[in-house]
DNA sequence: TTATAGATTGCCT
DNA sequence: GGCAATCTATAAT
């Protein structure tokens, strides 16, 4: 597999409502080009923040040095340090002006398992246990450092150009069935069932509390 | 100027 | 299950 093998999904794709962006990311590539290596994982778990009118958002309360991507034009990457400890990736979507963006939280490795494997600073057997896999890119602090996707490298990053980095692309493969559910340590506001994730995928972020899930929304 | 909480993770008991 | 790590933003002095 090679970066050619993929082309970036087009600037109108998140030029949508952070929901929709959110639903639809859910069983495509997130693809990071990294000198010889290429790092890929399929998205299976996201959530939608939907900016001045949403309570968890970063943006809620208006612009800031750290989020001021989301106020740029969609396609882009925001990435930002949490926890003092780390990095989470995020994608821009509505108009310039409109600061929506949806939250990678988990992949299942694709491609390149053996860099992400270095990244995390884990040790694969072989063959590499579920468990073992999981640890690499279930979380959103935990992708973000195997795809070695940082604030100082990636944040405004454009997703849509051929160029990049790092972008979202699509196989072959059928979409899986997408549930919703609450979303994860928004204690802002606990109750908007903007998660999406792939029903039954092993590679969803562990859940400590119990979350509603709603599969109308 | 200082305090506290946060879109997390890993190690401890 | 508890909690430390320790950057960033915002609320409280």
């Amino acid at each position: 597999m090679t970066a050619s093998d993929f082309s970036p999904l087009p600037r109108e794709f998140f030029l949508r409502d952070a929901r929709t962006v959110a639903r639809q990311l859910i069983g495509k590539l997130l693809v990071r080009r990294a000198g010889r290596h290429l790092l890929i994982g399929r998205i299976v778990e996201a959530e939608a923040y939907l900016g001045l009118r949403d309570p968890g958002s970063h943006a809620y309360r208006g612009p800031t040095e750290r989020n001021r991507v989301l106020f740029g034009p969609p396609g882009h990457a925001y990435v930002y340090f949490i926890y003092g400890n780390h990095y989470c990736t995020n994608i821009s979507c509505h108009a310039e002006g409109d600061p929506g963006c949806v939250l990678l939280r988990a992949l299942e490795p694709v491609s390149g398992l053996a860099p992400m494997a270095a990244n995390r600073g884990v040790h694969l057997g072989e063959p590499p246990t579920i468990p073992q896999l999981k640890s690499l890119t279930s979380g959103p602090g935990r992708l973000s450092q195997a795809l070695g996707i940082t604030r100082a490298a990636h944040n405004g990053c454009d997703l849509c150009d051929t160029t990049s980095p790092l972008y979202i692309a699509e196989d072959g493969q059928r979409p899986p069935r997408v549930v919703s559910t609450t979303r994860i340590n928004v204690t802002a506001a606990p109750d908007d069932p903007w998660r999406y994730i792939a029903a039954g995928n092993a590679f969803i972020s562990g859940t400590k509390q119990p979350v509603k899930r709603n599969h109308n929304a």
